[in-house]
DNA sequence: CGCCCTTTACTTGTATGGAAGTATGGTATA
DNA sequence: TATACCATACTTCCATACAAGTAAAGGGCG
């Protein structure tokens, strides 16, 4: 999320809770099926309902939350149906981007300055920094094929999978995810069209096998 | 928008606000940079202003509306970047689509009907018609394929594509759409993956030549 | 003991008043 | 005439009160 809005634009105090949560729900910190509270968020941060209100629409709208009128409003389960929607997505964008890549000379450098940081952040079982690099390292590559915007519209999407990582992460071996990073990279600096797009879709096939496996260990986290 | 929500759950005021709308933005009856206020709706609909508030903040969320703090709330304009991308979306994924059906048997006799519904709303001049037709026709192949979860997330995407093609029907013969839908299908039938993927990218790239027509007809409808 | 109804304590939804900030037009001044 | 300043009329933002609906616990009754 760059956000390099040139007009500094003032931020709202709703805006800031939205953010706040929105975070804390990507990262885990807010479990899904876990109940949120206009009243109780209101009072632990000082403010009256309406800011909460109005982060907890922002949060729905996100797929994120669910409002119940007049029932409550709970952090949204993750859904297997929208995360292996969003994986077969991003399989197809993804893997035309790199096309895109290999048949151009193109400013791979950033790529490959990730995959530093990712062994390092996997020496160190940095999850945190793992998850953050892993998505620059993608997004590197939609900014190398000078589409900014479709990156943009992938996260959207990408929220469901990213609190899946979360808790994968924990779990699996990263140097697996690193060694296809690299294959992607290789395969698009020997501008091999064909290859690059195999190793995009052999990497994000990854999930099918993973999300199984995590969903079976925290099955009140999921649905569908 | 299919909705086909099983559980009955009650609709709020807000919500019927959000989707009055919603509506009447994609179908251009609200202009691109028209201003909204809050006060105004409400009034004109006889409600608070807060349930008008809590719809403008959703336009936002899904890009229609842009809300400027003590500023004054905005119909957004058309960005061509996000057409763009929403475009290259589209084709990524639908030509993936394309050949995961061609590779099995599959029911194509709904996209087969649509294509009836488009002839008929074609030579009635409907363009309204039309456009809903050829929505569900892609919508229709989404299905076949058994990802009806990856059409509901393009839809989040295609807003901005609505709104242009609204104003680009009334420009374009639809008889050359109509001709691109046919030879989806057939390729489709032949069970010919290829050919099919080739079919869906022809016809999904031919936004790239309408955009910069419809962008100089309208430059104060769009931005970027 | 089990079932049904009522009460009660919660939830979000809506209405309204005022606070904070912005844009605009007029006015005084150089 | 041009410019700086200021009053005013907006806008959205936040706080508060009340309304409407839900869920669960408790008491009465069969």
């Amino acid at each position: 999320m760059t956000d390099a809005t040139l007009i500094a634009r003032p931020v709202t105090t709703a805006q800031q809770v939205h953010d706040w949560l929105h975070q804390r729900i990507l990262r885990g910190d807010l479990p899904p099926g876990a109940r949120l509270s206009e009243t109780d968020i209101a009072e632990q941060i000082g403010l009256s309902r309406q800011p909460v209100r109005e982060a907890f629409i922002r949060l729905a709208s996100d797929g994120l939350a669910e409002v119940r009128p007049q029932r409550g409003t709970y952090i949204g389960k993750i859904s297997a149906r929208a995360v292996l929607s969003a994986r077969l997505i991003r399989e197809a964008v993804e893997s035309d981007l790199a096309r895109m890549l290999a048949d151009r000379s193109a400013d791979l450098s950033a790529m490959e300055a990730e995959l530093s940081v990712q062994d390092r952040a996997n020496a160190q079982g940095d999850v945190a920094a793992f998850i953050a690099s892993d998505d620059r390292f993608h997004q590197a590559m939609a900014l190398a094929a000078g589409q900014a915007a479709v990156w943009h519209d992938l996260e959207r999407l990408k929220s469901q999978m990213n609190r899946l990582r979360h808790m994968s992460m924990r779990v699996f071996d990263r140097s697996e995810t690193i060694g296809q990073h690299r294959a992607i990279l290789t395969a698009l600096q020997a501008r091999d069209a064909d290859a690059a797009e195999a190793a995009v879709r052999a990497h994000l096939q990854q999930m099918l096998t993973e999300l199984p496996q995590i969903a079976a260990a925290h099955p009140d986290y999921f649905t569908d």
